[in-house]
DNA sequence: CCCTGCCTGCTG
DNA sequence: CAGCAGGCAGGG
């Protein structure tokens, strides 16, 4: 579920519906989910507070307040975050809620509970979440675009595949192992080579790839509000154009080769042993 | 480097 | 029923 593309599509469809809007009461049913500080501190720090806006780290959204206070969440594996009216149905495995102003209610929800709550004191710097972690972003390293230098510089001397490197948070932020195959598949290198025997045409390659990858499965994930809600915030949507991700086995898109798997790094991987060098 | 734990649900 | 799932932290 959640990597770059579905959270950064989550902070479209809510940011502006939630924006301008205050908290005006937290529901909260797994104190487990909320990391940092205490319940009580975490409580007194969201509620009454009006929202500024929701922005992305990596795979982390940020809330933030007025009061230069901030909420941060990680969706992990099955963390789902609903805008929904406040006597919609509730998801199942629904951990907290905040009541809005509108009169909406924001709901998490997640099957397995990996997902987590920090909240961030005005002022204070984010210690605790694991954002100031992060490596570069890839749609927006500083306001520059990825390039191969950078890449080759991160990356070049390592041993460990580019695949585990890809998905390396404290490197490069957001990509999982869902857009670590799509990226490689449509760069034609395979996942399992060491970093350090990719060529430069290759770090070139990767440098513009991930940002076409990562910006297309965005824009194929474009959807409604009332889309999103009425899918529960799981349709997502660029799901059948992915090219090789779930696809072990089947025709190659490109080359018609049956799409390999293997485990990298404790993750699966497809690819295709043809088309990818 | 690999392994485990954290959880529930789905698939074969 | 075992095995697997798009994430990450912590341990050896």
């Amino acid at each position: 579920m959640p990597e770059l593309p579905e959270v950064e599509t989550v902070r479209r469809v809510l940011e502006p519906q939630i924006a301008g809007r205050t908290i005006e009461k937290m529901t909260l049913r797994r104190p487990e989910i909320i990391a940092h500080p205490s319940v009580d501190l975490f409580s007194s720090g969201v509620v009454n507070q009006t929202i500024s806006g929701l922005s992305r780290r990596g795979k982390f959204l940020v809330m933030e307040f007025r009061n230069g206070g901030r909420m941060v969440l990680h969706l992990r594996m099955t963390g789902c975050l609903l805008l929904t009216p406040a006597e919609y149905p509730e998801e199942k495995h629904t951990h907290i809620l905040f009541a809005l102003n509108s009169g909406s209610e924001l709901r998490f929800s997640d099957v397995r509970r990996f997902g987590r709550f920090w909240y961030i004191f005005p002022g204070e710097q984010d210690t605790f979440s694991g954002i100031h972690k992060l490596g570069i972003e890839p749609l927006n390293p500083c306001g520059e675009p990825l390039t191969a230098a950078c890449l080759k510089k991160i990356f070049g001397r390592r041993k460990k595949t580019i695949k585990e490197c890809l998905m390396d948070q404290s490197a490069l932020a957001g990509i999982g192992n869902i857009y670590a195959d799509e990226i490689l598949f449509a760069a034609g290198i395979c996942p399992r080579r060491p970093a350090r025997s990719l060529r430069q045409r290759e770090w070139k390659t990767l440098s513009w790839k991930i940002p076409e990858r990562l910006r297309y499965f965005i824009d194929k994930n474009d959807i409604t509000p009332g889309d999103y809600l009425s899918g529960r915030g799981r349709d997502y949507r660029n799901t059948p154009f992915l090219q090789v991700y779930g696809r072990a086995g089947l025709p190659c898109p490109v080359c018609r080769s049956a799409l390999c798997r293997e485990v990298l790094g404790g993750r699966s991987s497809v690819f295709c042993p043809n088309c990818q060098k």
